[in-house]
DNA sequence: CCCAAACTGTCATGCGCTGACAGTTGTCGT
DNA sequence: ACGACAACTGTCAGCGCATGACAGTTTGGG
């Protein structure tokens, strides 16, 4: 979903390799697209996503629908922004990572890092703009799905990652497949823990992290309730 | 998605508790509705998922595309039908399976047991449909997010299975959680893994058995290509 | 046989999304 | 400064999905 362009779309593309962008039309169409995304967060805060119709989003920052798909393929597109921001910063800081360091250690730091950041505002991540989309999702199917098919998406990016790294081919090792497939799999079960029970396993990161553990250890090791063993 | 009710929906509901359906009403509806889904099978292979409209499938059985959406939620929900069998099958098989069996293995047999079905056309598995609305996923984006958003919501249910058969309460141990988790995850993995690199890993069935194996074994393992280590 | 419930069709409407075209605004060369 | 060109935007028209309302038909039961 997010930055599909079947359309020429204005937002994204050159910009300039780092600092300024040169042209002031590109600074306009970041102010729109960055307006588009504020107005977009404050009414789905305020009736939330389903509630909430393109044109009301368009009209807050007073520009015509047709605009509004100018910027964004859907309106799910708009609150995915948000975590296409997220899982981007996953891959990066994977990327970041040591290479002799164990895969699923990485994953799981590397997840639990940007799940912190997400929570506390570290980095560039806005913890209210988290929250918002965090509890829009549990009550707006249209969004969960978008959401689910995204995460997917990435996970597609994530196995080449993860092949590349332990040095194995994806079209022929099954593997990275499933670490991957592990991966974002510890965070949705996490995900869906924490939005099911309210904060019992803690804040979503050490839920995160507990999820992990659980991953690593493998799955079938206490096969009882804790409390005594074998 | 699937068997959501906001309207009263005729196809469903009592229909006696077992053998007949004593209306000649009940028989109708059942017809009507398996008219529908055959149509659409027909008409998604033949055009694909997102070039066909619900009004062609509707024209075909020849009742009005308003009378379609009192059957199914939506154009996803007809696709999903399918989808919704397998799941139901899995709770099913899970189900009747040895309590004394480790989870792991459990879930393992019986999806395994599920999928091959569906290849096969055991049980009331149509393999052909199973192929469809397998290809089908991989160019509509939509359905891929519906099918995950149903999984999604099917995981939910298998956490509560998971966590009675194991003596735990899913609303303070996380553990079902990514259990069940990683049992969908199994199946997605395999899943990704059969679309886009062809039949390299053998059978869907087969690949989830890998998949599997390798969730089971744990995820570090070995952490090198395989041939020799540390 | 008639009544009430269930089922269906028609009509109207709202929203998401897209194509086409015309108008405006920024950019760049001269 | 000016004009040509590209980029961006608005308006309009339209399709498809989905839902509410209402009227007409079929079916099952008393």
């Amino acid at each position: 979903m997010t930055a599909t362009a079947p359309e020429t779309r204005p937002g994204n593309e050159p910009a300039g390799p780092g600092s300024q962008p040169p042209g002031r039309r590109e600074r306009k169409k970041q102010r729109t697209r960055e307006a588009l995304v504020d107005a977009a967060f404050t009414l789905f805060a305020e009736k939330g996503f389903d509630a909430t119709t393109v044109e009301e989003i368009a009209d807050a920052v007073d520009v015509s629908s047709r605009t509004f798909f100018r910027y964004f393929a859907s309106k799910e597109d708009v609150a995915l922004t948000f975590q296409e921001e997220q899982t981007s910063a996953v891959m990066q800081a994977l990327a970041d990572r040591p290479p002799d360091e164990p895969i699923m250690t990485a994953l799981r730091r590397t997840v639990v890092e940007i799940a912190r950041a997400c929570e506390g505002g570290g980095l560039g991540f806005d913890p209210e703009r988290f929250e918002c989309l965090f509890s829009m999702m549990s009550d707006s199917p249209t969004l969960m799905a978008g959401s689910l098919e995204h995460a997917q998406k990435k996970q597609q990016l994530m196995t080449e990652i993860i092949a590349e790294r332990m040095g194995l081919d994806p079209a022929t090792e099954l593997r990275p497949h499933v670490i991957a497939a592990a991966a974002t799999c510890g965070f949705q079960a996490a995900a869906d823990a924490a939005r099911r029970h309210g904060g019992a396993f803690g804040s979503l990161s050490e839920t995160i992290d507990q999820a992990f553990a659980i991953l690593e250890e493998g799955l079938n090791s206490p096969a009882r309730p804790p409390g005594q063993d074998s």
